[in-house]
DNA sequence: TCATTGTTGCATTTTATTTACAACTATAGC
DNA sequence: GCTATAGTTGTAAATAAAATGCAACAATGA
């Protein structure tokens, strides 16, 4: 049971975005990070799809949180990153193959615990997360130099 | 975020044996459900090696389960089949390439959540989900028919 | 007008999972 | 003891999902 890297990159950006206050580019998230743009890229693009970050092309332009980072819930970014919390096949009505769905109580708990997991999560905002800035901008420079 | 089949199918059979009663073959098992007996062998094994089943060969033999259905927690099972919980790459120490990790308060917020996940499913055994057996049986019988 | 910086779509690679296959071992009944 | 049944093991192949790379494009500010 895992997230895709791809949530995880997202995460990583508004970590760095709401870390540092400001705007940052593409490359020096990347960078800054030391992965690979491409799929960064991409994160990024969720998220400005789902209205966390706002984005500015040409020169100055970057990437910036949309909202204070107390009004950016976690669980509201893990469900608009993650391609799907089908944590079993039934989970998914359309393509269920297992006979005994429905009948079955599994499911049920299953669907509870994700309930749990959720909840957990829910709990907390990106600023909950990002209070000790300083030891992890210069946790970031010490590894990209 | 999902289990894999492996569990899935893991949890399938520990759910037709309990329901049963009795014990069942691996080519029953399969076509019961109608899933590739290949990859159910596997799920059966690691079910043995972790002490849920107890399996004989020969004739007569098959796949029985190794306590009382209420003695077998879900949790238990889950953790023995799920290759793991690494729900983001800094959970795995070794392997971690994230710059912030340890300074990040996400991990923790996320460990919180698996925990949580866990904690759910811990609340109930094997007995707690085999209620309706009958239906269950019918809904199998049906399908493979 | 040009350099910068994000956007989009497609192709490729990688990884993990699933499935298949085959040779083997144990058991019960005749 | 022979034979059919039934689980065991290891390896290989196929599939699917995720991650990465690339290239042509569009917007913006100096």
């Amino acid at each position: 049971m895992k997230l895709t890297t791809f949530s995880d990159y997202a995460f990583r950006v508004l970590i760095y975005l709401a870390s540092t206050g400001e705007s940052a580019s593409l490359s020096e998230l990347a960078q800054a990070y030391g992965i690979s743009r491409n799929h960064l890229v991409k994160a990024v693009n969720t998220l400005e799809k789902n209205g966390f970050v706002r984005t500015r092309r040409g020169v100055g332009g970057g990437i910036s949180l949309a909202r204070p980072a107390s009004e950016i819930s976690l669980v509201e970014v893990a469900l608009s990153t993650e391609p799907n919390f089908t944590i079993v096949e039934c989970f998914d009505y359309e393509n269920n193959t297992c006979r005994i769905a429905g009948a079955c109580r599994l499911e049920r708990i299953l669907q509870d615990a994700t309930r749990a997991f959720m909840a957990e999560i829910g709990k907390y905002t990106l600023a909950d997360i990002t209070g000790n800035s300083k030891v992890l901008l210069k946790l970031i420079a010490r590894s990209s130099a």
